[in-house]
DNA sequence: TGCTAAGCGAGACGGTACGTCCCGTCTTAAT
DNA sequence: ATTAAGACGGGACGTACCGTCTCGCTTAGCA
């Protein structure tokens, strides 16, 4: 939620306030470190020298590396949207690709010990989750419950196995990095699951293929 | 392949040969450590004194951490077998079984940062590939080959994509640790892929329900 | 000077102060480990291990081992003492036994590779002339400087040379470690020196015959 | 005496004859290493690599690397001479310059360690004794001998402390590098000690002036 | 307005683990 | 039998970085 912090306990009387400057300048350093050397080879030491200021001052930020690497993956992925065009193949092929561009902006080698961290400490795995994990899947999620709604999803399906299907995919790639999954791919992938899930998808496919024409549909999110 | 060593070219004039204990007991060392503290505090001097040795007589046998940790993985696998019923849903309801019993093998936060590892080092990625991630997989494509010969699954299906997406969901588990995958997950994930690839979904259901009856026949691999 | 560092300029801001404890606990570790093994096989990793700390908290006290072993003999070698009894023979008998002193508190194993060790390091060198070297050779230049004054020795004699003859007699006997110089060679020694550059030779000794029967004279120093 | 080894025993049965080139190489690579790289950073792998030859054959052949060094000191030393002219100062002054050159042909952080390590080493130190440090000792002895027989030096005087202060100055320079003896200062040296021990010294002043005018004479030695 | 104390930047600290150099020894194949 | 050659098992090195502590200055809110 807040853009630097864990800390929430109010100062019971004043003190010197944090400098803000030195906030954006460590995350904005992180991410550079990152970039550049990747996650194994990121040092505190480094940060502190590009940000100018001190050890001391991050740990005060965040209680370990990896609480501020967090944050400053964070502070850069972009919000995702929730596709909303009535249109079920539409949604999701769109949703996949807007869950597929957030990971993609994470180098895939900050992912994976990231996320091992995470098995050690409850609290970070709990700001990871929602910070990069719950929320491109609570978009795809919305779009299965629509779709379940319309009738488009046969009810014996469960739509939590699906979102993990799909889910998965997109993580997998992130994680080995073997290629980008291009759009195709995802449409492709789409097409196999609900074939199998959904309760009419030769309709749902010819709808998909009238919206087409129609692209400023595309437009409505929730 | 090998147990040990990445060493291959025949030396011209011999030398000390290798102790073969302190292969053995690196390993062992390693795997060990690896299931008390974990990965992220894995430490080469902690090996070295588990084993009874030191730390470049372990240099010597294994570039970097990671490929010695990788060969104490690879040294405790199961090898995948590859069932070969006839029945398309059988063999990929057990084979994926197997795929994931391979995962659960290996503590969760070990393989994130070794994937990680792996993107920076264009070897480590290759035994990586070849002693963890080829072998399951191509257990599952071999599978799904003799269902697309079999006429199982339609023409037009990518099963490289159908192959991801099961291998995947393993990974996915495997990494996130969220839960173990049941074999009912398993099976429902099959039953919602293959029904929208397979060319008669309600007959391979038929077909496998009867051999339900006849257990034995799970017996035959290849 | 001091006991322990090479540091001088003010610091700008602090920072944590130095343990003076590990000062103490390396220097003490130090010297029983020369004790008892020898400079060969001076182990910066043993001296650490017996002072219960680290290897870093000793470079960053001392830049190398030669100065920390520098720093360790200083810490234990008595103050060299400037007899002043009016006796030239009596002054410099005392003198030289007192220098002598001095380097057999060192075991002549150590002093040799020291020594060849500042030939490398200028710094080094300033601070073993400083601390081992100057102190007791001064003692005895002023005694000859005193005597020169006094008129016992020639004009003509050049008392750097007479000092480095009788300097030199101290460090062979604690280089080579032949066998421990005793007091009645040092007379010898300093009877033939004298008797070829003193003016009235016999007249000295006649006087430190005098003396020897009032041996509260030889309380005086300076 | 023998120009590579240590080895004494005689070989039962022929076998495979020791390569004389890696003998005469190593110790012509041991000096050059000695000459640019000092005794501490000596390392018998940089040797061996500029033998063009290994580590085992050097130890085949030395027991230790303090014997190559002295070996390889004692190849490229010059044989001490013994002049013998009847003049007691002549002798004395030309002695001990060339007593001073043999030490001056050895890099002054050699001496010091190769010395400390004699200490823990009988068997090293009685190699040193009779390579490097006895021949032009015993050279000087002599002189002091015959002048002794002479009647040049007082009947009350110890000899052996003439030598060892003659000898420690050398061995003084030769060790701490102050700055080279000059032949005025050992000339001066002599005189200072001759002055007291001489039986009349004037006359032996006078006798070498004499010889000064017939330097052929100095040609003459035993 | 002045005082006080919490919070700040800064820097050095004690310590862990690293990856490497070099040691002295052992094994093999050739002479 | 003994060599030349090469790799081995191992001890110690000097360093990078960790997470923490102490300092002196800054600043807000209470008196």
């Amino acid at each position: 939620m807040e853009s630097s912090s864990q800390r929430s306990a109010a100062p019971k009387h004043g003190g010197r306030p944090r400098d803000p400057q030195i906030d954006a300048a460590v995350l904005e350093a992180t991410f550079a470190v990152l970039e550049e050397t990747g996650y194994a080879h990121l040092t505190l030491e480094e940060i502190a020298r590009r940000a100018e200021t001190t050890k001391p001052a991050i740990y005060r930020r965040w209680p370990s590396r990896q609480h501020l690497v967090l944050a400053a993956l964070a502070a850069r992925l972009t919000a995702a949207r929730t596709p909303n065009t009535g249109c079920t193949l539409c949604d999701l092929n769109e949703g996949i690709n807007v869950f597929i561009a957030t990971f993609q902006q994470i180098r895939p080698d900050v992912l994976g010990p990231l996320l091992a961290d995470c098995a050690a400490d409850t609290t970070l795995r709990g700001v990871f989750m929602a910070t990069l994990f719950d929320p491109p899947r609570a978009a795809v999620a919305t779009m299965l419950d629509r779709a379940a709604a319309r009738g488009d999803i046969r009810f014996d399906i469960d739509c939590g196995l699906i979102l993990d299907m799909l889910g998965s995919l997109v993580h997998y790639r992130a994680l080995f990095g073997h290629a980008p999954t291009t759009e195709a791919e995802v449409e492709r992938a789409v097409e196999a699951l609900m074939g199998g899930v959904a309760t009419d998808y030769p309709a749902l496919l010819e709808h998909s293929l009238r919206m087409a024409g129609h692209p400023e549909a595309h437009a409505a999110h929730t």
